[in-house]
DNA sequence: CATACGATCTAATATTCGTTGGAATGATTG
DNA sequence: CAATCATTCCAACGAATATTAGATCGTATG
């Protein structure tokens, strides 16, 4: 019987995904890189690593078919498969939220920002912005909004934000999201809002997460 | 800004469900745990390591809270946390098979046995089993056939299959399943029925990836 | 062609992880 | 209570991984 070769085979292969998604840098690559393509320097910049550190992060994402690679010029531009890769990620991230202690504490002190309103829920915030009751903003970098994005959201990057005030409707309430629950854009953007004196609430999904759950995204590709 | 700081701890909580899901050893008692409790030396015997290196990887289980035990007299039996834990698996099974060429090709060398037919379509299965037109085995040890089991299916193990095929219908095409598409007892079981004369085929599916499908489960506890 | 720049490769070190053997613990049985 | 069995803890070794620095490669630009 040649059965226990064969299966140590097919578990190994498997676990050569687990291994890519054992670091956090690693996963904070696959979050990052679910917005669209990116350069190393910019991944390094992104998650304060080296570059030379982020390149063989890179390797090793790449040697597990999570991230593919395509030079321009000077610069190689990394991106990820497919949408199942972000996917894999917000399942990750789910399952670890549901069950490890340390992590909901961190992200209760994440959440625990001043001039905050309860987040709100999928389909309800899709009919409300169509509406024009509540005006959505992506403070992700414009580039990011391109490549995809919630659909009635207007782009106002977070280092736009103060200057371009001007652009968003008086007495409506404003959704702002950004990458997903762990990215800390749209919580500053909230602030920020709320010290102007417009009542704003922050969404946790990103668009990983908005199209996990099915729900339909705007400018796709 | 100590943003930094707060994103290495969330990205690390994360990875710590990746390093739980880094070793093939861990990957393959979270299959066979999705099939129901087993003792520490069960598993052991089913993964073929010691009884000491199967406690170590499940305390690195335990600790990423994927796995839980319960002391029963002198044993202590193990079982997923939840049927997130088995749908993580199938996921990741999924993406592996996906971009892995070389999963793809043992795949493929594990199925290219004898007296097999191409595997058959969810619905489709269970309609046919319904109407009796196809008798579904489930040829895994009895206790996770009572755990829970596909509509329809009877339980014969693979060890006892031999002694009663009797107890299967005659003319009528015959479906074993297992544990899932890495479990070889599907396939033997089918190799035994093909040379009895009995027309068979496999199903790749075990009861994980039927629930990860949203088909219905018998006896699911 | 020389230079500059981004990215990768190689080598080296520190750390972590898988694995094994021996001792300790918890629970059952006589 | 002694003996036994299943499991876990502890210590130790070798293998694999993360990280850093220096050298190298590919591409664009002067």
């Amino acid at each position: 019987m040649n059965g226990r070769k064969l299966k140590n085979l097919l578990y190994e292969q498997v676990a050569r995904i687990g291994k890519a998604v054992s670091s956090p840098k690693r996963l904070e690559f696959i979050e990052v890189l679910s917005q669209g393509e990116k350069s190393v320097e910019q991944l390094a910049v992104a998650t304060d690593i080296s570059v030379k550190l982020a390149s063989a992060h890179l390797k090793g994402l790449k040697a597990a078919r999570l991230v593919e690679g395509r030079r321009e010029g000077k610069n190689v531009y990394y991106r990820v498969v497919d949408a199942q890769v972000a996917e894999m990620w917000v399942m990750l991230r789910a399952l670890a939220e549901g069950r490890l202690l340390e992590l909901q504490a961190a992200m209760k002190e994440m959440v625990s920002h001043p001039g905050e309103l309860a987040p709100m829920g999928g389909k309800e915030l899709l009919a409300q912005a169509k509406r024009g009751d509540v005006i959505v903003i992506d403070v992700r970098p414009e580039i990011e909004y391109q490549t995809a994005h919630l659909p009635h959201a207007r782009s106002i990057p977070l280092a736009e934000l103060k200057a371009r005030l001007g652009e968003i409707p008086k007495g409506k309430p404003v959704v702002a999201y950004c990458r997903g629950p762990f990215c800390l854009m749209a919580i500053e953007a909230v602030g920020l809002l709320a010290k102007k004196g417009i009542k704003a609430a922050r969404l946790e999904d990103g668009v990983a997460e908005w199209r996990a759950r099915g729900l339909p995204l705007a400018n796709d590709r």
